[in-house]
DNA sequence: CATAATTTTGCAACCGGGTTGCATTTATCG
DNA sequence: CGATAAATGCAACCCGGTTGCAAAATTATG
């Protein structure tokens, strides 16, 4: 990950530092957007600054390789941008009982058409319910009770 | 509107005080999602406490008459349900230029079809790019400078 | 290589949206 | 009206995120 995380720097010609390329590791083995405090428990005793982190993050948005993730959750969420077309993100789902989100990657996102007049730069979508994980533990104990 | 707002607390049998009525008032007059500040503020002098606003704004939630809109901005915006489906609430655009929010109510918005397992209760879809009044002032300015 | 110019980082202090605890006021009902 | 439960206001607090500034690390220049 880390040969990818130095490719993904070069790209976009941003200076290859260690809290750089940490924090993109980080992203790169994310399977779910996370917030600055996500990422500096993923890389661990060795994690930059609060601040580093957000202002790395800034950059990486600016640059395009990160996306901004807009969650229930009162924090920002970061992901890389690979997964997105250039208009339209993937969904996200997110878990009311485990909290717990997914990104919808596999499924097809049409583009709402929009009123005339209003030119278009990103479109997300989010929706909340149960995972599935949640719903069989839901289903078994129900059975248990009766 | 004060007759509606009325109506409105009756139907989910929630005390009428004042600030409860002027809070409904203030969202039923608004045509985006408001937040706190901007309730208080379309409210005037006699608004209530913020704390009163953010708890009845919970209390409208929790009894279905109020939404909450995830918009981009750090603060969380609320409207009322009435313009939404039991799963689908109609999407937001935000202009990037302008910073304004506008409800799009009048466009169709299929719902996601979720991968096997996972079980919906809303969905929302957020937008943003430049707004029909931002677009025509920035062709305009560009026939100025040619 | 030395050193000056430029970026990047870390730290502490700060900002602002939102919440909590608690005392006071108000709505509702008999 | 008086009793009771709910609603309100205020101050203090919480926490995600930002800012100013000095120290460290990179890069450019002679
Ligand atoms: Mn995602
Ligand atoms: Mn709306
Ligand atoms: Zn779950
Ligand atoms: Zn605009």
């Amino acid at each position: 990950m880390k040969n990818k995380a130095i490719e993904l720097l070069n790209s976009v010609s941003l200076r290859r530092t260690g809290p750089r390329l940490a924090i993109l590791e980080a992203l790169l083995n994310a399977d779910a957007p996370l917030t600055q405090d996500q990422i500096a428990d993923a890389i661990g005793d060795s994690a930059p600054n609060k601040t580093t982190i957000y202002r790395t993050l800034t950059h990486l948005v600016e640059t395009g390789l990160v996306h901004e993730a807009f969650l229930e959750n009162r924090s920002q969420h970061y992901e890389l941008a690979h997964h997105c077309g250039k208009q339209c993100c993937h969904p996200h789902f997110t878990c009311r009982q485990c909290e717990q989100t997914h990104c919808l990657t596999g499924v097809s996102t049409p583009l709402v058409e929009l009123p005339k007049g209003f030119s278009i730069q990103r479109q997300q979508i989010h929706i909340d319910g149960v995972c599935p994980d949640c719903r069989t533990r839901n289903k078994t104990k129900e059975i248990g009770q009766i």
